[in-house]
DNA sequence: TAGATTGTTAATCGATTAACAATC
DNA sequence: TAGATTGTTAATCGATTAACAATC
């Protein structure tokens, strides 16, 4: 089996991997503005990051850049769009057209991001046959047969806590290779198989907390009241 | 000034902050099936998580177990809900009454979580003056004097990214503490404010390079079909 | 008692940051 | 040339994991 020494995707930090996204949305305004060369110093200021570590990831995306000059703006965003799969957008479904769910259907900038959704699923027969957002919401019995033909390996989870793993276990057998999960559970997959759980109480957690402490600490009285409380 | 030695805030690291919401999650599961007591060992299960980490995700919550027996279940989700700040919900404001920001104010399970909307606003006239999932929805301009009045530290920011710089700039001025940013962009806050940024970008990065890393490895030929197009 | 589990200290691992030579 | 910046190696830092005594 070949081993791609200079194909820079094995074994990149996953912190690396998310602060990546926002190297693009920097070069997008710098390209706006047709800035030609950008260094490691101005992202860094941009997002309140170490230059070094800039350098460092960009480094992981197997982007070169010029001493003294820096990085070609243009190249080096083709370069981390390339990297993140984003300049050909994938295919999606979606499914569970609720609240979360429809908002994410008319969500514009996902195609931009290398998303394509290109169904929708629902368990209520009352929200199917119509189009949300231009997409097409069909009967859950529909998916396997649907999947089959549509060779679509993402699937984009926005269904109530208790129906998340029967879903997904249901995207998983009919050739779902990556789980974007919005269900607040731990979902198990078989080997191969990709979950990014998004989870919005886990920020609500850091944020609530940190506020709390802050709280806290501008006015140790208020320890009492809680305490009473 | 007092330091609270007891009072496990100070200096809790974000990963563990992050993982706390999921045990919640798994405690209320059991809670319901009345189970008593529970492990590390059983949590970890449950999460797919190293037991010697739960135990001291849990020790910097402050929660106490015994020896062979393990956690009270009650208790334990108690000493987390508490130290979340999540037992008595804190008021919130949203900004940006779009698809996503609709789809944030339906979301029922917030309340249960720590943040109650009070109150929404938009820029645009045409969508002020009615209620939605119950919440009133104002003009920007009658922030400040709203604020004024409620008390509330928490602002939800749910624009564009073009409007999300200025929107917080008006939050921090009238005495918005937390900011939960939806925005695709780098917020610039005064010192003392704190900011979740989602970034579902972020997740989409990370999902689609590891898809695309995964496919990749299973099908060597593909890279070059990627090489030419 | 024996076995399981907590609580805590030490070892490992990986990411961030610092240092510095190479380069334009 | 001098100065800024890249690329890379080493040092630091912090989180995870392992080890083990204390406890019920």
């Amino acid at each position: 089996m070949m081993e791609h020494a200079d194909n820079p995707i094995h074994g990149v930090p996953e912190p690396t991997l998310r602060r990546l996204p926002a190297y693009c949305q920097v070069l997008q305004r710098l390209l706006q503005q047709e800035c030609a060369f950008v260094s490691c110093t101005q992202i860094g200021r941009a997002l309140d990051l170490d230059p070094t570590q800039v350098r460092k990831d960009l480094a992981c995306a197997g982007a070169a850049g010029r001493p003294k000059v820096g990085y070609p703006v243009d190249e080096l965003y083709h370069t981390l769009e390339t990297f993140l799969g984003w300049n050909n957008a994938r295919d999606a479904i979606l499914v569970g057209a609720g609240h979360l769910g429809t908002a994410l259907l008319g969500y514009r900038p996902f195609e931009q991001y290398g998303v394509r959704i290109v169904a929708a699923f629902d368990g209520a027969p009352e929200k199917c046959g119509n189009k949300i957002h231009n997409v097409m919401v069909f009967p859950l019995e529909k998916m396997p047969n649907l999947l089959e033909r549509l060779n679509v390996h993402i699937g984009i989870l926005t269904v109530p806590a208790e129906a998340a793993q029967s879903v997904c276990d249901m995207m998983t057998l009919n050739g779902i290779r990556a789980v974007w999960n919005f269900a607040p559970i731990a979902l198990t997959v078989p080997a191969g198989v990709i979950v990014q759980s998004e989870n919005l109480f886990s920020s609500l957690g850091i944020l609530s907390s940190k506020l709390a402490a802050q709280l806290r600490a501008e006015s140790p009285a208020a320890d009492l009241k809680e305490a009473i409380r």
